[in-house]
DNA sequence: AATGAATGAGGATTCATTCAT
DNA sequence: TATGAATGAATCCTCATTCAT
C-alpha cells in the first residue's frame, strides 16, 4: 500500500527497532496486554504485521525488550541525579524516584507486565539475559543509593526492590481506567481516590525513613 | 457424567456460589488470567459451563467475586487481629499483615487481576458496588488501625491502601513461575531473590515507622 | 446465523461426526491438502469452526479420522468380495480390488495424505492407534487372500501393501488437476496418459501373475 | 554477510542454478513440502532471499527443474545399464532399478511431489514443457527395456510408469519420519514394517514376470 | 546480479458466551 | 436449574514474493 522505507543500514534498523518499541509502549497505556493485539502496534508503526516479525520474534520478546529499554533508562536516571545530589535525605530520594518517573509513563505502564505476563511466556534464555541487566543495574544503583543515603550496607538493593514494588502497586491503583475514574470521582468514593505522585512521595519518604541506619 | 444436585433453595445456591468462587481462587494460582479457561473452571466444580453463567454473567464478574470476598475477609481479620492486640507498634503491625496473609495465598493471586484486568471488564454498577464494599471495609479498617498505631488522622487509610501495594508488589516479585524461579537459582542473580513474608515484614515496618516517624 | 441443530444423543454425534469426515473427504478432492481449510470444511457443514474442533481436535486428526474409515471399509469390502468367490485368480483378485475403488474416490484421495501430510504431524498415541488398526485390517485381509490365492504363506500381507503401494502411486498419475489434464490431452503426450482403472486391472493383474510364478 | 561472487558468465549461472536445485532437493528430504522455506533454501545457498527468484519464479518451479534434473537422470540411468546388459530378466530389470535408486534418495523425495503439490502450481506452459521431457525419456526407455525383456509391443512404456507408481507408493510406506518409525518398531506392528530395497526388488520382479510375453 | 527488508494474505486454533433441550 | 453443543470473533504467526537499493 503505502511506499515504505527499508530500513537497510543497522543504524536504520535500530531506529525502527526503537519506533516499533515506542509505539508498543504506548499502545498499552492503560490497557490489558492481552487486548493490544500485533496488528494494532503494526498500523500504528505504519507497518505490516509482518514486519514486526523481523524485528521480535514474539510478542512476549516485543514488550520484554520495551520494558528493558525503559527499566535500564530508570535505573540509570536514578543513580545520575542521585549522583547529582550528593548525601542526601528520605525526601529528597522520593522526589527523585518521582522526578524520574514524571517522564516515564510508559514504564509505569510496561512495569506490571514483566510479573503478570512476560514472565509466563518466555524461554530461559530470555528471561536471563532481561534478570542479569537487571541485576547489573540494581547493583550499580544500589551502589549509588547507599552513598546517597545512611542505609545499612544490603539494603540499597532492598530499597530499590521495595519502591519498584511500591511503584507498581500504587499506580495499578492510581489510574484507573475511564470507566472506573468515573465511578470514583463520587464523593462517598473519596477515600479511595489517590493521586500517584503525591502518594508515592509519601510512600517512598515513609519507607525510607523508616530503613535509616540512625533510625535505631 | 456426573448427576448434579439442583440447587432449589436459596441457601443451597449461595453454598454452590461459594463453592465456585473457592474453585476460580483457586485455578488461578499464579498463572495468568487469560489462561484460566471458564471451562476449566467448570470441570473442576464439576458443573456445566452453563452452570457458571447461572451464577455470574462473565468472567470477570466471577473473579471480582472470588476477590470481593477474600478482601472483605482480608480486611476484617486484620482489623480483628489489630483489636485484639490494643495499642500497639509497627512491627507488630507488619506481623499482623503478614500472618492474616500467610493462609490466604489465593488473596495475593487475586489481587493483582483487581486493576489489571478485572476493572478493564465489568459495567460501573459491578464497580460501584464493588468498591463501596471496599471503602467500607477500608474506613472501617482504617479506624482501627488509627487505634492501634499513633498515625495521624487519616493516615489509616493511607496505610491501608500501601499496604496493599507492598502486597501486590512484593508478591509479584518474589513468586515467579518455576521456569523464572530455576533461573533466579543462579547465584549470580541472587540479588533478585526475595522472600515474600520476610520482605513484606521489614518493608510494613520500615513503612509504618517512616509514618510515625514524621510526627518527631 | 442459521438455526443449527444440537447433537445431543450420542448417536447424533456420532452422525455429525461422520458427516464431517465425509466432508472433509470431499473437500479434499485432487487438491492439496494445504489448501483445504478448515473454515471451508466448516462451511460446507453448514457448522462453525469453533464446531469442528468439538469433533476434532487437529486438522491433522480431522483427515486421519477421515482416512480411517476409509481404509477399514476398504479392505474389509477386498475380503468380503475375496470371500464371496473363494479360490480366484490372479485377474479377478484385480478385478476385486478396482471393483472396490469404483465407489472408493475419497478414498484414494486422502490415501496419499497419509505419508506425505499427516504422519508428519501426529502424536505417537495416534499414531499407534491408526497403525494397529491398519495391522489388524491387514493381517485379517492376508488370511483371506492367502485362502483365494495359491501365495505363499506370508505373501498376503505382501501383496496387499504392494496394492496399497500401487494403488498410491497410480492414482496420482492417473487423475490430474484440470490444468494438467488439459494439457496431457496433446496428442504427442499420449503416452503419459493413464486411465486408472484400467492401468489398475493390468498392474495388479501382472503383479500377482508374478507372485505366483515364483513358485513354478 | 559473505560478499558473494557475481554469475556473469552464462556458465556461472547455470552453475549456481544447478547448486540451488541440489541444495533445494537436499532440503526436503522426507519432510513435508510445505516445511521447506525459501528462506531455509537461499541459507543453505548462501544466497539471499530474492536471489532463488532470479534463477526460478516461484517454489514450484525450483521444486519441478529440481525433479526434471533427477528424473532424466534417473531414465538415462537406467536405460544405459540396461543397454550394457543385453537381452535379460524380471529379476535382473529389477535390480538395475533399485541398483539406480539407491544413489537416488533425493529422487524418491522428490517423486511424491509431482502429482501432489507441483502439478497444483505451475502453468500450463511449464507443465508442457516438464511432459515432453518426460516423455521423450519414456518413449527411449521404453525402447531399450522392450529390447531387454521380452515385452508385448507398447508395454515397455507401461512398465516403465507402473515402476514410477511401485516406486512411489513404496516410499512412502518404507521411510516414514522418525517419530513414526518408532512407534512401528513395536513388535505388533512388524507386519507393516518394509525395507524398501528389498521388497521393491520384489515387487518389480513380480510385475514384470506377469508382464512377460511368454508368460500366456 | 544480488540483497534482504517489507509485505500482507491467510490459516489454525481458542474460548467466552449463548441457547435449545 | 442444569446442560453442553454450537458459535464466531479474535489473534498470533508464517512465508512466498516483491522491490528499492
Amino acid at each position: 500500500m503505502v511506499m515504505r522505507l527499508r530500513a537497510r543500514k543497522e543504524e536504520d534498523k535500530l531506529a525502527r527497532r526503537e519506533a516499533i518499541l515506542a509505539v508498543a509502549a504506548r499502545s498499552l497505556g492503560r490497557r490489558q496486554y492481552a487486548r493490544v493485539t500485533m496488528a494494532e502496534i503494526a498500523e500504528r508503526c505504519g507497518l505490516a504485521k509482518g514486519t514486526l516479525y523481523l524485528y521480535f520474534s514474539t510478542k512476549e520478546e516485543l514488550f520484554l525488550a520495551a520494558l528493558e529499554v525503559e527499566v535500564a533508562a530508570w535505573f540509570d536516571a536514578i543513580s545520575e541525579e542521585l549522583i547529582t545530589r550528593g548525601r542526601t535525605d528520605p525526601r529528597t530520594f522520593a522526589e527523585v524516584v518521582a522526578h524520574t518517573l514524571t517522564t516515564r509513563e510508559t514504564l509505569t505502564d510496561l512495569l506490571p507486565l514483566l510479573h503478570t505476563v512476560l514472565e509466563q511466556n518466555i524461554d530461559s534464555e530470555t528471561a536471563l539475559r532481561f534478570k542479569r541487566m537487571l541485576r547489573d543495574k540494581l547493583v550499580a544503583g544500589a551502589a549509588v543509593v547507599e552513598r546517597s543515603l545512611p542505609l545499612h550496607s544490603g539494603d540499597g538493593v532492598r530499597l530499590l526492590l521495595r519502591t519498584h514494588a511500591v511503584v507498581v502497586g500504587l499506580r495499578q491503583m492510581a489510574d484507573p481506567p475511564p470507566a472506573i475514574a468515573e465511578v470514583l470521582a463520587r464523593p462517598e468514593l473519596h477515600p479511595l481516590q489517590i493521586d500517584f505522585e503525591h502518594e508515592l512521595l509519601d510512600s517512598l519518604t515513609a519507607l525510607v525513613r523508616g530503613m535509616l541506619k540512625a533510625d535505631e
